[in-house]
RNA sequence: GGUCCAGUGGUGGAACUGGUAUACACGCAGCACUUAAAAUGCUGUGCCUAACCGGCGUGUGGGUUCGAUUCCCACCUGGACCACCA
């Protein structure tokens, strides 16, 4: 009876026929722009999870189509970087032809859900035309001095043989194949995202719409720390350890300093240092410990004195010793810490475990260090010289303010997050647009030669040598120099797969614009992403590189927005059936393929918006699909009653009606789908018990087209079969949602509800408008009420149309 | 350790701003149809009680209130993110 495969199939290719998602801009409307998070094709193709935040997006973009708005709703693929790079070596093919080919795979996976994505504004960050602009920027922000060539030790991940930013780590593991991550030192380029930190912190108030755990997320990836950075000076030398503390009120405490042992003052003083050899062993027996290792609270702490070295405490000219040890880390504030032993719980434990001075110089509320436990409170200063008896907080000023006079230290603002690791070791990105000439240096590849094109290659397999393959290709490297035409040599890293992943978002708005990155107008008009869905993976990666990305494009004048992505919502995972993450590995992955052909992909949809709230994660189950099915079903079953019956209305179901329009609709645009869906439901059951038992059907064919329109968004297929088959001749989703009558709405009777000392006792059919007394005159006749009046009547409380509750003592 | 979120039937979950807890769906049980099964339809389905009446029930304990899943305090459990962050 309801043969979704020829239906389904009928509809997708005459709306494609019909172009009926093209993206329209026409005047008298307003705009709408709601954005999915783009895929990375790897050849593998989607499961069941993947299409959840799509086929949300669709439901919402169609209610705005239906609303009068110009809807912009685009597709793209995130295709460089290493799942594609990896699925190619892997498979022994070009990547280029694999990712045409996943990406082939990937929209007919697509398709058959029956997504309406205008797919003439497809973007493909790896078409030369669209990273011609990545490249542009890259070149904009190294024009600024916000990309800089650093050799600092980096992330290096040994099997995927290329550097990392610190966001692509995981617990010390590679985030994409959870090999152990290295330190390694290598010429890397690296953009200055610090720059813009405080600015990323900031506008996070100017998003209302955003979920608070991801602005949380993002502040504390930001990790802001006010404090100052003193600097020691080393007895007997020139080199100074300027260490960062947030707590320089407790610096009259400071017994030792701990350096981290990559720190490179070491290596600088190693003439000085009398145990040399050991300090060395130490290092290199540390580096084959990974950071994972290393950082677990667990481990305990362990170092190494650097024997002949004293460090002098400024405030009190007090020799200290120094210390390497691994519960420093070189990545965060300068490397170096001031110990207070009494007063920070790690420098106590190293204390006592190498038997080191503790001096306690702040007391709290009578407590002070009790030479258990630090005390890390603060307090009232003791100990301290001049600045004994001043509370933590206003130590804090004074000791900053004379640092900075004399010139020994300053106030400083230290974030966790760094400078991003902005270059790969890979064949499969975006060329950086450099060139390393022997006498002008590093010089910009001329902006009319972009794109600087990915050149073909023999071997894109990775060389582990700190170079990227591209560095074998000498026809591509031996260059001229732009500025002198004397011999150069070609930059050779790639950019990571975030990069292309940064704007994409503008290239839907104006998708074969050659001659700059996005048209003003265009951009005017669509900019910003109302509306933007995806994996809460992203959050302190994809949104904060692009949340940077945009800020450095509007400090250009590009674009006129300061933020991308005005609301943000995540999608929950959808897990295997036994409650582990879908994966080849467990061996319990869904094909939507397979799902749409038994129950079809309107059943799909359905019963994924169905599961439960959109953000939370769920199990996956079968069976609920054919719940979905069978409520699919029911709706074929009437539709061709009304095909030849008549309906003779019932207030209460066409009442029904209209508060089932205003729920689904107010539900979908707060992404309360499984509600809205119940909704549905409920108005269906009705329908069906009111046929019953009347004989006929109580809505008009008029109001049976009606929920057909607010069905549509979630079964459009079916949806647009039914209307049609009523005779309607233009699609459904270009028919105007129906309005909800607040008339019919409001209940005339309703049922009231009696209270004796807040316990139910009855439930009464009442006119609406029903006055306090008349209630309570009814209420006080009725027999189960009576029964529980055994006291005195202390209180009545009256909440008009909805309750009444009647104390009694 | 820090920050945030959550805990409701056998299961997924619902309950708008403090006002009938368990909507909707899955599952299960019984009945009808059938030689039988599947499909479908009907009925039931929080716990205690044989049953009605009634009582108890939203992680635990307390508080505010006429009334608390909802607000406040403490605790327990689970999850997410960050984490020797100086």
């Amino acid at each position: 009876m309801y043969k979704h495969q020829t239906i389904e199939k009928k509809w997708q290719q005459k709306w494609r026929a019909d172009n009926l998602y093209r993206t329209k801009q026409e005047a008298n409307k307003p705009k709408y722009y709601i954005l999915d998070m783009f895929p990375y094709p790897s050849g593998v193709g989607l499961h069941v999870g993947h299409p959840k935040g799509y086929i949300a997006t669709d439901i919402y973009a169609r209610l705005k189509m239906m609303q009068g708005f110009n809807v912009l709703h685009p597709m793209g693929f995130d295709a460089f970087g290493l799942p594609a790079e990896n699925y190619a070596i892997k498979n022994k093919i070009n990547p280029k032809i694999a990712v045409a080919e996943s990406i082939q795979k990937f929209k007919d996976q697509l398709e058959i859900l029956g997504f309406c994505y205008d797919w003439e504004r497809e973007v493909n960050t790896t078409d030369p035309n669209y990273y011609k602009w990545t490249q542009w920027t890259f070149l904009k922000m190294w024009e600024k001095g916000l990309a800089y060539e650093s050799n600092e030790p980096i992330n290096w991940c040994p099997s995927c043989k290329t550097g990392l930013a610190n966001e692509d780590v995981e617990g010390g593991r590679c985030e994409r194949c959870g090999s152990k991550i290295e330190k390694r030192p290598l010429r890397q380029w690296v953009l200055k995202i610090t720059d813009y930190a405080d600015r990323l912190l900031n506008d996070l108030e100017k998003l209302p719409d955003w979920e608070e755990s991801t602005k949380e997320m993002q502040r504390n990836w930001i990790g802001r720390s006010e404090g100052v950075q003193v600097n020691f000076k080393i007895s007997g030398e020139s080199e100074e350890i300027a260490v960062f503390t947030t707590r320089v009120d407790t610096i009259f405490g400071c017994t030792y300093v701990v350096l981290a042992p990559e720190h490179p003052i070491v290596e600088k003083l190693q003439t000085k240092i009398e145990n040399y050899s050991e300090v060395k062993d130490y290092i290199s027996d540390l580096s084959k410990v990974s950071e994972e290792e290393r950082a677990s609270l667990y481990r305990e702490k362990t170092g190494v004195k650097l024997k002949g070295i004293k460090a002098v405490n400024p405030f009190n000219q007090e020799e200290v010793e120094v210390f390497i040890a691994d519960y420093v880390l070189l990545s965060y504030g300068t490397g170096a810490v001031m110990a207070v032993p009494a007063h920070d719980e790690r420098d106590y434990a190293f204390a006592k475990k190498y038997g080191l001075r503790i001096k306690a110089v702040i007391s709290c509320q009578a407590k002070i260090y009790d030479g258990k436990q630090a005390l890390e409170d603060d307090g009232v200063l003791i100990n301290s010289a001049d600045y004994s008896n001043l509370s933590s907080s206003e130590a804090r000023e004074k000791m900053a303010a004379w640092l900075e006079e004399k010139k020994l230290g300053f106030k400083k603002v230290n974030y966790r997050l760094n400078d991003w690791v902005f270059s790969r070791q890979r064949y499969w990105g975006e060329p950086i647009p450099l060139v390393h000439c022997e006498k002008c240096g590093v010089v910009a590849v001329p902006e009319e030669e972009l794109p600087l094109k990915l050149p073909e290659v023999e071997s894109y397999e990775p060389t582990g040598t700190g170079e990227s393959p591209l560095a074998a290709i000498t026809d591509w490297v031996n260059t001229t120099c732009p500025k002198c035409q004397g011999k150069a040599k070609r930059e050779t890293n790639t950019m990571p797969q975030w990069a292309g992943s940064c704007w994409y978002y503008l290239r839907y708005i104006d998708p074969s614009n050659n001659d700059f990155l996005v048209n003003k107008e265009l951009e005017k008009y669509w900019s910003p992403v109302d509306f933007y869905v995806g994996g809460a993976e992203h959050a302190t990666r994809h949104l904060i590189y692009a949340r940077f990305w945009h800020k450095f494009l509007f400090d250009l004048g590009v674009v006129n927005y300061e933020e991308p992505f005005i609301k943000l919502k995540h999608v929950g995972l959808i897990m295997g059936e036994d409650g582990r993450k879908m994966s080849k590995r467990w061996g319990n992955v869904i094909n939507p393929n397979d799902i749409v052909a038994e129950y079809g992909a309107d059943a799909l949809r359905i019963y994924e918006m169905f599961m439960g709230p959109f953000e939370q994660a769920g199990n996956w189950n079968t069976q609920g699909l054919g719940g979905a099915r069978k409520f699919i079903e029911k709706i074929v079953l009437l539709s061709e009653i009304f095909s030849h019956e008549n309906g003779k209305e019932n207030t209460k179901i066409v009442s029904l009606l209209h508060k089932t329009i205003k729920k689904v609709e107010t539900d979908i645009l707060e992404f309360r789908f499984n509600t809205a869906i119940s909704a549905l439901m409920i108005l269906i059951n009705e329908i069906l018990a009111d046929y019953k038992k009347n004989k006929f059907l109580p809505l008009s064919l008029d109001n049976w087209a009606k929920f057909l329109q607010i069905f549509a968004p979630f079964a459009p297929h079916i949806s647009e079969e039914l209307w049609q088959n009523l005779g309607k001749n233009k699609s459904i989703f270009l028919s105007a949602w129906p309005q909800y009558d607040d008339n019919l709405i409001r209940d005339k009777i309703i049922s009231l509800v009696v209270q004796v000392n807040g316990k139910l006792r009855a439930n009464l059919e009442v006119a609406a408008d029903i006055s306090a007394d008349d209630a309570f005159a009814k209420a006080i006749a009725h027999e189960n009420v009576k029964k529980w009046l055994t006291g005195d009547i202390v209180k009545k409380i009256f909440v008009p149309g909805k309750l009444l509750n009647i104390v009694v003592k």
